[in-house]
DNA sequence: ATGAGGCATAGAGTGCTGTCAATATAGACG
DNA sequence: CGTCTATATTGACAGCACTCTATGCCTCAT
């Protein structure tokens, strides 16, 4: 259709920028980080991720996840798929029912571009001398 | 104008919460912490985040920001006015200049809510026994 | 085969979001 | 006091996202 070069799933990205605070992201490499975080960016995406992570095992039922919310069930699904395709739910059928399992090294690795220090210097006092 | 019983800025409340793998999210705290994540959810607004966190100092001048960007200077305000209003930029004016500053505890917060590892056991192979 | 249950997809409606041009505000400087 | 510069606000438009109902597909049991 239109992506069928790349095998690298979305969430692979994340592993492939320094922290945020290191040094400044290129125009690519926030285009390529920005769909894992609006994946991330919506509340019942964020429960699913977690109620899945959290899990035993890191993996969840669908028929599970439904119950957990007052959506109806294409909603849910819909929102399973998001996070599928982002990279950051893997999706296994098992018999009747579907699983998905969280996938713990892209939450690892975005979350290190997002909350790690600049580089060895842990602080940001400074606030050194005259910017510009 | 409609929610103004609370004075904490929504990034505050990345705290506030154990790492998405460790517990499930309540519905209350997904919606609290997903502004944040919106917030960092487009590529310039990243970018913007990602370029005053790494300066010097940890704060940037907007009429350096501008310039970094094939954006208007309006929509540049906007997307700095969102990152404000989640609580992840700090505004000062001096002169007639207005300098951003990058709330890296907000940041911090924020990556170990989604990176941290579930409890003490760092790894993430597990699989533990079958799920259910 | 036939039916039932679990999950995905299609299509539609509504609201939100990113961008711009135009304008407002606010401070500095003649 | 008037003007110039830096930033914010407003209003409009296009596109996208969340939700639903209706429907299809697949797997298992009868």
């Amino acid at each position: 259709m239109s992506k069928s070069l790349l095998v690298l799933s979305p969430a692979d990205t994340a592993a492939c920028c320094p922290p945020l605070s290191r040094e400044p992201l290129s125009a690519e490499q926030a285009v390529q980080v920005a769909p894992l975080l609006k994946a991330l960016a919506e509340p019942v995406r964020l429960r699913l991720m977690s109620l899945i992570a959290s899990h035993p095992g890191g993996e969840a039922c669908v028929c599970d996840l439904n119950d957990a919310f007052d959506l109806s069930q294409p909603t849910i699904s819909h929102h399973l798929k998001v996070l599928h395709e982002a990279g950051l739910l893997d999706r296994e059928k098992r018999g009747v029912w579907v699983y998905y399992r969280a996938r713990t090294e892209a939450l690892a690795s975005l979350g290190a571009l997002i909350g790690d220090p600049p580089s060895g210097r842990a602080g940001r006092q400074s606030m050194a001398e005259t910017p510009s």
